[in-house]
DNA sequence: AATAGTGGATAGCGACGCTATCTAACAGGG
DNA sequence: CCCTGTTAGATAGCGTCGCTATCCACTATT
């Protein structure tokens, strides 16, 4: 398959495919000589892949960058898998941030998992940047108590159970790693929207007249 | 107070305050001369909200533009509130979407209603959002059942009642609608990182060796 | 031999969120 | 009443991002 077959394929023009090349999000194609490379399904998914994860889920070239060098490399162990795909989602800190209470920063993720009672590395991705949303909630006049923590947390342990499906275990690690990413970005919006409907349902129900 | 003073006090540049005024994200202050106005405390509340829904909602300028218009024309009745609020948080449909199935749209909307068995309304921009988010996964390869849409619908729904607050009912309009918005916007990302929390003790439960 | 397509390099573009500069008006202190 | 400094308002520029377009030398196909 050529170049031009690749973007018919995906629907990507062959100078966004060329700029996806350069940018290393993109393994090059098996060079037939100079000027002729041949690309096949790989390369079919991987541009489906990086589309999604840049319009679904809004991810930047550089943090796509991430998501493809962690495929290409999959942790050992299924239990790294997940803490590999939250490490690529991560949210940048905002340079914008005050960080001159980093120490704090540490004691409320300790204190987050304390409170939660659940066996996690205070020092995680996830864990850090659920410390980093609470400290900025907090900033902008909106406090969480522990008791909404704790409630929302046994909630999203639930949505969790669903998330971890057992036959991740027998997947090949690149595809499991894969689909945790994706699930990921992809399953974060349906939730944010099923939340604002249900918002609305309540409402309807409550104050509806 | 003036525009130096409102700077100082909300740690945002004299440049980006007219910045903020040109684009009328900002009231202007009232004018006292040709070349000089007074800003007060609602200057100073409204800065803070704009960065606010900035920094930590990712919110573009216009989007900002259409939540100080709602605020300053506040809905007349409560159960409007949350509908403004959902209005004017809601994701632009990406122009890069197949736009050619938009019947599909709506009747995608109506079922998940039905199936979810709520009393809302199908054409709201909440559960407008919904279908189109869920049509987006489906496009990525990632199906979303209706029964995971039900159990995960029930749980939405249980975060959603400490959401709509009774004492939403007894605020001023103005500042029950900017408690949604930004609670909302704020809260938000609490629940992603407490998911992936969630994930990773899962994980570890069922994974750790 | 003509054509169409290629890899590679480089430059430009349009949107976004500011940021910097300029000007004319004005205010307060001496 | 002048002097210094600040202000509003207008306009232009800047840095980043995600492409997009153009050019070139080359090569596989017709």
């Amino acid at each position: 398959m050529q170049m031009s077959m690749l973007a018919q394929r995906t629907t990507v023009p062959v100078a966004t495919l060329k700029y996806y090349l350069r940018e290393g999000l993109l393994h090059p194609g098996e060079a037939l000589g100079a000027t002729r490379a041949a690309y096949d399904e790989t390369h079919v998914e991987r541009v489906r892949l990086i589309r999604t994860l840049i319009t679904v889920g809004g991810l930047s070239i550089d943090r796509v960058r991430l998501v493809v060098a962690a495929l290409d490399r999959p942790p050992a162990t299924r239990h790294e898998l997940l803490a590999t795909a939250h490490d690529v989602l991560r949210p940048l800190p905002r340079h914008t941030d005050r960080v001159d209470d980093t120490t704090n920063q540490d004691d409320l993720s300790a204190r987050l998992v304390e409170t939660l009672g659940w066996p996690v590395d205070p020092h995680s991705s996830a864990t850090q940047q659920l410390a980093d949303v609470i400290q900025t909630a907090r900033q902008g006049g909106w406090d969480c108590p522990d008791e909404m923590l704790v409630h929302w947390g046994a909630l999203a342990r639930e949505i969790a159970e669903t998330d971890v499906s057992p036959e991740l275990g027998t997947m090949p690690a690149a595809e499991a790693l894969q689909h945790a990413i994706v699930g990921t970005v992809l399953t974060d919006p349906i939730l944010i929207a099923l939340r604002r409907v249900a918002q609305e349902a309540v409402s309807a129900e409550r104050l509806a007249h």
